[in-house]
DNA sequence: AAAAAATTCCCCCTTTTGGTGGAAATATAT
DNA sequence: ATATATTTCCACCAAAAGGGGGAATTTTTT
């Protein structure tokens, strides 16, 4: 019998699970939580062999919960569950040491394929998860440095370089940099479609 | 007996509401469809009390399916089902004819409260939902109009006001009015800023 | 310790954006 | 038919962004 838990906010998608958990043979769904912490507390006495995640959770970041569970548990096996479907978020996901990633408009069956595929010690990934994996390969994007993201982040909200320097206690020179070592990383032409861009793949 | 069809396309969520529903007295799901089209064919000939209905469908725009059902089947209440929080797109779906709108984050009551109440005649909102409705009137965004939006997406793809002028056949100073209108309306500083906000806001 | 990457700053110059304040011609709604 | 809103355009001017190229100083990685 492979033991299960479930950390997910979504009522719905939890009781979507559950239901598809309860009429399958050989897989026990033994806890659900509503957020990280009470996951946390409760693997202080029992491991299960798959953790289904989701990663979008009301009290931290699936990504770092992820990291977390798998230091202190090499063991578990994480399934990352979610909406998002951003290339880069399932790869950082599975660097962070998840066994698997189910998008939410995945089939039933994919559900429980995942959890015995990743007990087995292999990878498992949605349909619709590989094919944006598929994608992220051939359209990679540049990572950003962190002075980079600060920098972008402050654009985003509407700052003028000025600005951005005194607040980052920088020369203007060095903002505008920045600013157009990013333009020229994306490839893009100009700030509207950096911000556009920078959205879309979550960078921001 | 309160008779209800259901559209949902992402299967977790649909088993989900299937296993609430099911559990519950009075109410009976009489159907479920993946799609917008397969719902229209069915209600031909079975109109139920009322349609669970996902705004995100692979065929068709919530939207849309709602007025054309409310216009076929008045009788026929609406329960918009979402993810999506945007408050903008909850209030269009009401002034479309739904009777109600609940996040997938609700709590599973919420979806039998909603089912219960709009078959009364009431209007039912999940709590989150009413939430983001009333974040809403303070915060209410100013409507772009046509020529705008054309303008501001081309924006967002990194043309510039002379290259925009060129694709919409007018000069350069009309689409520069159009850019500086835009900044005004939502009261930001630059195009970065305007062009995060339509994003989040799914202007664009 | 050496190599690579990130952060910092500089120059010059052109284009684009953004602020102010108009105004006329079409559409659209009442 | 008459308001109202939209779309179109104008001028002037300051500020900011963007393109090209270079270079020194830290940090980080190997």
């Amino acid at each position: 019998m492979i033991q299960v838990l479930m950390v997910e906010d979504h009522p719905l998608v939890k009781e979507g699970i559950m239901a598809i958990l309860a009429d399958e043979e050989g897989i026990n769904c033994a806890g659900h939580f509503y957020n990280g912490t009470d996951l946390l507390y409760r693997l202080k006495s029992f491991q299960p062999d798959v953790i289904l995640m989701d990663i979008d959770l009301p009290d931290m970041n699936g990504l770092e919960l992820c990291k977390q569970v798998k230091a202190l548990y090499p063991a578990v096996c994480v399934v990352a569950l979610s909406i998002n479907n951003q290339a880069g978020i399932i790869k950082k996901m599975m660097e962070n040491g998840a066994s698997g990633y189910v998008l939410k408009d995945a089939a039933q069956h994919e559900i429980t394929e995942a959890i015995r595929t990743v007990v087995k010690g292999k990878q498992y990934f949605s349909r619709s998860a590989s094919l944006y994996l598929r994608k992220a390969d051939t359209g990679k994007l540049p990572p950003l440095t962190r002075r980079e993201k600060q920098v972008l982040e402050k654009i985003a909200d509407g700052l003028t370089n000025p600005q951005i320097a005194e607040q980052l206690f920088v020369d203007v020179s060095t903002v505008n940099s920045h600013r157009k070592n990013m333009l020229a990383k994306f490839g893009v032409q100009n700030t509207a479609a950096l911000i556009k861009l920078a959205i879309k793949e979550n960078l921001i």
